[in-house]
DNA sequence: TAGATTGTTAATCGATTAACAATC
DNA sequence: TAGATTGTTAATCGATTAACAATC
């Protein structure tokens, strides 16, 4: 086997589809303990060439020639890889709509991530969550951080006040930030920051999108001749 | 200047960042009429290399050597090249906590989205949005795309019946997909889908803070001896 | 002028893809 | 056995980075 490297970005954001996939099929399929590349790549329409190489990453058992992997074993290891066992607590600041939406979203339990409370510089939202979570002050909050040591913060308040609530968390001890708002954060070197720049995505397929509608119309002049 | 290329997703996805500190750069410093790969790069933190690069890719005038991009004139070719001046129309499909507040959000517009309406099956959320939105059902839904010709789609349904919802809205003639749900969708060639896949960006970042957190704590180790 | 910044060309780097022997 | 699938090694490709002449 290849000695283990530092696994890619690239390869860590597929592992979730294929961890997702694996627990379907599983289910579904009870009789077939093994699964090959290729079953994974035909269903993401991706060359097989990629899972296999992303599997060999994870997988801390060889996969068997003709076989493929084995399931069960290969499901544990990319939920070790990817920490969906140990849980990991975070606190969420801004709790308007949509922090609102992502603080009650259950899903997230499935990845490990529990959402120990929300924090929100308003005392009219401050209580409990319509989904059963505390929603507290600031200051509170920061003693929550402390106390529990949380490494990681959410970050969903509206752009202005994003780096405030940033250096606040930092100074808390908060490690890692997933910041939903728009606005770049300016942080120390040893924070990690993820930002879920809806901006980017949305540029990405719009530009695709222009892409595609401009050649179907191309094509339909053509025809129309 | 180099005859213009296809514009890779990794610069479409630097330009709005670019383009909001560029906008508020502009407000800023009403004299500074120009502005430098530099200055831009400075403020994220990135080799101005690559901001060169980006600029030179959607600049309809060149640089000037010595002074950088004329200012306005810069956001105008960002604004220009991302579709920001003409309105995209889009309807959004599952009007839940995720979705109605991706519905009212107000951000969208300055990025050219308009959500002309949110779908929903469920007849108890139909009506007014919070934020004055429609709230229609699967058949008005369908009316509303094809009489407007609107060719883009969000899905922020739960899990199970995000392929049903991509296939309706697929045969009512929408061409691209912003999927909030983190199903795999199985779509035709000529249609564009992004995915804005929260389990992969949450993968990313707890692997680069876990990674961190033990880096510090071998620092830690050390200096304790 | 000197120096900052541009556009362009070349080098580097890492991910994707291809090729192939090993094996069940 | 034949053929599918693995692990490994090599080739390709494209993005990032470096280098440098041109210019204001």
């Amino acid at each position: 086997m290849e000695t283990k490297q530092a696994i890619s970005i690239e390869t860590i954001s597929r592992l979730p589809k294929y961890l997702a996939f694996l627990r379907e099929y599983h289910k579904k399929s009870n009789n077939s303990l093994y699964i090959s590349s290729a079953i994974i790549a035909e269903h993401f329409e991706i060359t097989p060439i990629v899972v296999k190489k992303d599997l060999a990453k994870v997988s801390t058992k060889e996969g068997r020639p003709r076989m493929g992997f084995l399931l069960p074993q290969l499901i544990e290891d990319i939920e070790d890889c990817l920490g969906y066992n140990n849980v990991k607590d975070a606190v969420l600041v801004g709790v308007g709509r949509l922090g609102g939406a992502l603080l009650d979203y259950d899903g997230f339990r499935q990845y490990g991530l529990n959402i120990v409370a929300g924090i929100d510089r308003d005392q009219a939202v401050l209580g409990i969550s319509p989904g059963g979570r505390r929603i507290v002050s600031l200051d509170n909050g920061a003693e929550i951080i402390k106390r529990l040591k949380i490494h990681l913060g959410i970050i969903a308040v509206p752009g202005k006040s994003t780096q405030e609530v940033c250096d606040y968390l930092i100074e808390c001890g908060i490690k890692g930030i997933w910041n939903f708002s728009p606005t770049h954060l300016k942080t120390p070197d040893n924070i990690v920051v993820k930002n879920e720049d809806m901006a980017s995505s949305l540029a990405v397929l719009s530009i695709q999108l222009k892409e595609t509608i401009h050649r179907e119309y191309m094509n339909l002049g053509e025809h129309s001749i």
